[in-house]
DNA sequence: GCCGATTTGTCCGTATGTATC
DNA sequence: CGATACATACGGACAAATCGG
């Protein structure tokens, strides 16, 4: 997989922000400097830094300098963030990550799932259901639909282990942008016996609702992803972009 | 304010968007035709397209040209995203905000507010505890902590009304980026209290917790906003990063 | 399947503006 | 004031993907 060099340049930047290789709160080696050891134009070095900004790495100064703003995650609760599989997630969090499947249905999107999803009615869709365990504990409970035309092949087999890892590398399919809705609901019957909740203790949890595209720029997947609260934590890095 | 070029080009494209000018799910017309209607390199122009492309708002597609992925918001709960202000929310929410300070105090961190804001020991603080107000219905309680050495001069007075618009328009301030985690937590008699909720309905909020940073690079503000959990929504895009 | 036209993606070099020191 | 550092903008070159003939 031939990287592109400024991905390269990110990603080197990224580990030797995250190694503390550069001092905390202070700048970073100005950009002019930095061109010369990778060997590359100010543009390309700029966009791998612009990305660093994007992540909350670090934070761009004009006429002083790069400033390194990184600070470690808490790892104590299972964090999410970009776009991950649970399986990614899992591994990220250093955690032994399960999944077991209550549902696996292919079903027609009639005027109601059409409504609640967003498919087009007479959309040819699998419907999983999934319950995500880490360490034992069970933390989300997924409702996916996927469009049949889409990801095709889909079995209990692939969802109980990877359904982006299939859709990536046996279908090929490059997986772009997802819009994301979060709130908090009431929990259901249905949340209360597979995450296993008191409803006199938490009587909520956190919901994600999601709408996601590939590259063609087919919405392939709707998913609503119910999160035990105790554990859930939704981290960010938010850009200030003056009103207008 | 002299707006940069490819901010002007961002800002019509996002617009015309909107407003249905180009049709959904289609390709916008290609970058070549578009440049000489902007009257701009091809760099800038696609430097617009990239911001609209973090939006959401499109997608780019190699080889094909660019979708128009845009679909209206559901404007009936209140909708938070980016960095704004209860006032610039309010104002794009379309709703009638009005804001109450329950506590305006000045204080040294100790260890305690150190350990929970990531302020230093003995940094001067100003705290502030306040309900913002939509239409009448009380909706977020906020707890704000402000540097007072980068945010000087903040009274009651400003606190009702908005101190973003004060740090921004009277001291000059640039507010570059938030760093926020999201979680789900039990309520307290203070939420209870002053957001009128009912222990027997809902039993828990929504809780952003952010560290907010200015372009000297200083975390001058720390926060907790807390909101009803009826009325939380918060909107996101996210781009999806080949796992590396 | 091949080829050429179109379209987006990457990369470079340069010039100029603006903020900091 | 000059030197340094980041910000904006331009133009050009080539790569890679798509699509139609």
């Amino acid at each position: 997989m031939p990287k592109s060099k400024y991905e390269t340049i990110y990603k080197d930047l990224k580990l030797k922000i995250e190694s503390g290789e550069f001092p905390q709160g202070e700048l970073l080696p100005s950009e002019n400097s930095l061109i010369p050891i990778y060997g590359c134009s100010r543009n390309t070095l700029r966009r791998a830094i612009s990305r660093l900004v994007t992540d909350g790495y670090v934070q761009t100064i004009q006429g002083k300098g790069v400033r390194n703003i990184f600070i470690p995650v808490d790892q104590t609760s299972y964090t999410i963030g970009g776009i991950e599989s649970f399986k990614e997630s899992s591994i990220r969090n250093r955690k032994v990550g399960t999944t077991r499947i209550l549902q696996f249905i292919e079903l027609t999107a009639d005027e109601r799932v059409s409504q609640r999803t967003g498919f087009p009615v007479g959309a040819e869709l699998y419907y999983i259901q999934r319950v995500h365990s880490l360490d034992g504990k069970p933390l989300i409970l997924n409702h996916n639909y996927f469009l049949k035309s889409a990801a095709p092949g889909l079995t209990p087999e692939i969802a109980a282990s990877s359904i982006y890892e299939y859709l990536e590398n046996s279908l090929h399919m490059t997986i772009v942008n997802s819009k994301r809705v979060m709130t908090v609901e009431k929990i259901t019957q249905i949340d209360e016996k597979y995450l296993e909740l008191d409803v006199n203790d938490y009587n909520c949890l956190a919901v994600i609702t999601s709408h996601t595209y590939n590259s063609d720029g087919v919405m392939f997947e709707f998913t609503q992803s119910r999160h035990r609260p105790d554990y859930f934590r939704f981290q960010d890095n938010a850009l200030r972009r003056p009103a207008g």
